[in-house]
DNA sequence: ATCACCTCGGAAAGCGCTTACCCACATAAT
DNA sequence: ATTATGTGGGTAAGCGCTTTCCGAGGTGAT
């Protein structure tokens, strides 16, 4: 064994050191760690390995990046990761890049279009092999300069993919939004519901725009009625507020509630509950999404139970499968009928 | 206006594109780009900024990266990205590393401790300012493995925050858990309760363990008595099947339940809930963190809120400001008694 | 006029890697 | 024996940036 210390020198270990410290070339060192196309004679590559075990070696991603041109990286931009409903799609995203290899960067937009821009042009430095867009937008179609800003992404290589129809991106993995509220109004007027009232996040955001349109098909078609829909965000406040106002101006009972995300269903039921009002038997209550404290609620919150884990799994998969097929068939839903919408009789 | 394409050609843009666009050096391009110590005279920085702009160019980071040495990215470890619990400390992250222009990248562990040291090995490759732990470690300190590979980050110039003590890493910003715990033991024992039992993790676990020990602490310095501590993981199951298996031995009326973190808490309130038992005034229930759904159950539920996002943001100022001081006081944290553990008379 | 001194653009040497390309050597075919 | 054909290590030319160093030109002091 040669003498030369394992101790790490201030700085990291490089490839240099590695392929010193086993007696082999720059470019033998590297062909036998990081995969390369060209044989190395076993006994040269048992060296290194034991060289750069020895020295604790890690390749620099970034020189491996620039040298290659091309970056393991996949970058995801969500509105809000502390939100469960971008959490649970982070969760699937960084299993799938796991699978894959690959090493995911998150930003957080804070549902500002213009923060997006930004973000999406800083992470465009890292030239990630894909962005994934899971900030839900607004249905004004991306902007000039989002639009922008990703033709350039693509033009360094690297794919988009959006999570919801729409934007310019080529590929992209839809959650079945309206079908699925659809199912759910209909569900609801089976349930007996004749009056619905609807809590929505502002006009113009598509996810939100899509579970009102197909609630609303499925509940009128269903010969219910849609008394109103109320605008704010994809908040528990907001559902809060709504809930809080729609009450000052008067429900009638046996109406139904619906917020277009649990998130804003909770808050509506914390406002009827802070109004004394019963949930179920006196107001309905019902929401999208089935986050992991839905159904801990009491009464239990009828609402639909999207894939969420699935949907950021599919995403990642659709930015790294070369061959990847738009024509998958929209992920399963599931309405789930529980406590907080009991049959009307 | 000099004519020249504006249109990307295939590739992204570079630094040397711009340069020419603009007829200036390399040097220059990059001076008047990408901060640099030394001045660019006016004119030839915006004739720099025009054509960069008109070229849409966006720095390649790893190039940056390469060169300068370090790279403006922070990297997070997490157990599970989709428990609210981390999601709000990687909201913290995040908004931190925005306000400081830094990149963050993520990575979960999953609890399992090889997965954690090769997620380090992994990340190390990016060469990051620094890494914030935020898994949940055993105690068993760190393994050598883990201990190894931390200095090697460090050693590469990165610093290693912990969230949580012990560990090797020099710094760390720690959550009060023994004295929040504390806390909510005396105020337990207060509102009259006597008897208690203990919903926790695996033995081991350091977060659990202290919550454990200051629970234990101060409920019994206030009178009362632990009957029992349970083990279990993190997680709504493990609350659900503890305390499934708890009713099946039997559990007096009148015991207050503590799950060592609120999803745990919240599956003993399923299982409660499921064996016909009512929550308050038969069995108590309180958790801990003060995750959002805690105040939407029914009854609400007793926790202690710790300020996780703002525990987030400290973990990434620590890691970034040069001149931080360990001492900087605990985050406060706030005992929070709602319904699930009414006064006992 | 002369000179010291400062300012600021450009040339070129890296940063840590990858990857043509070259070539010594071994083996197989004639 | 001679020549075609691999095999596999090494050399060196990049990858897209930053930064040191140089030198041309400008300024103020003498």
């Amino acid at each position: 064994m040669t003498a030369s210390s394992p101790t790490p020198r201030s700085g990291a270990v490089t490839l240099h050191d590695v392929a010193r410290e086993a007696g082999v070339s720059l470019a033998t060192a590297s062909r036998a760690l990081n995969g390369s196309s060209r044989k190395v004679a076993d006994s040269y590559r048992d060296r290194v390995q034991a060289a750069a075990d020895r020295l604790g070696y890690s390749a620099n991603l970034s020189a491996q990046a620039t040298a290659r041109g091309t970056s393991a990286t996949v970058a995801l931009l969500v509105a809000d990761i502390a939100d469960p409903y971008f959490g649970e799609i982070a969760a699937g995203v960084a299993r799938g890049a796991d699978e894959a290899g690959l090493i995911v960067t998150i930003a957080i937009t804070e549902r500002d279009p213009v923060r997006e821009v930004a973000l999406v042009r800083a992470l465009r430095g890292q030239r990630p092999q894909a962005l994934i867009l899971a900030a839900s937008r607004t249905s004004a179609g991306d902007s000039e300069e989002l639009s922008a800003e990703l033709a350039q992404l693509t033009a360094a290589g690297g794919r988009v993919v959006a999570l919801g129809p729409g934007s310019s991106a080529p590929r992209s993995v839809t959650i079945d939004n309206v079908g699925a509220a659809r199912a759910l109004g209909g569900a609801l007027a089976r349930q007996g519901y004749r009056r619905a009232l609807v809590l929505a996040a502002d006009d113009g955001t598509v996810t939100s725009d899509q579970r009102v349109a197909g609630f609303t098909g499925g509940f009128t078609a269903a010969g219910g009625e849609l008394v109103q829909v109320l605008r704010g965000g994809f908040s528990r406040s907001s559902g809060y507020d709504l809930m809080t106002q729609a009450l000052a101006a008067g429900v009638e009972v046996g109406t139904v509630v619906f917020g277009v995300s649990d998130i804003i269903a909770i808050g509506a039921v914390a406002a009827l509950r802070d109004a004394e009002r019963r949930i179920g038997d006196d107001i309905a209550v019902a929401g999208f999404d089935d986050i992991p404290s839905a159904r801990d609620l009491t009464p239990a919150l009828t609402t639909v139970r999207v894939p969420l884990q699935d949907v950021g799994y599919a995403a990642l998969r659709a930015a790294t499968d070369d061959d990847w097929e738009p024509s998958t068939e929209p992920l399963p839903f599931e309405v789930l009928v529980r406590d907080s919408t009991p049959p009307r009789t």
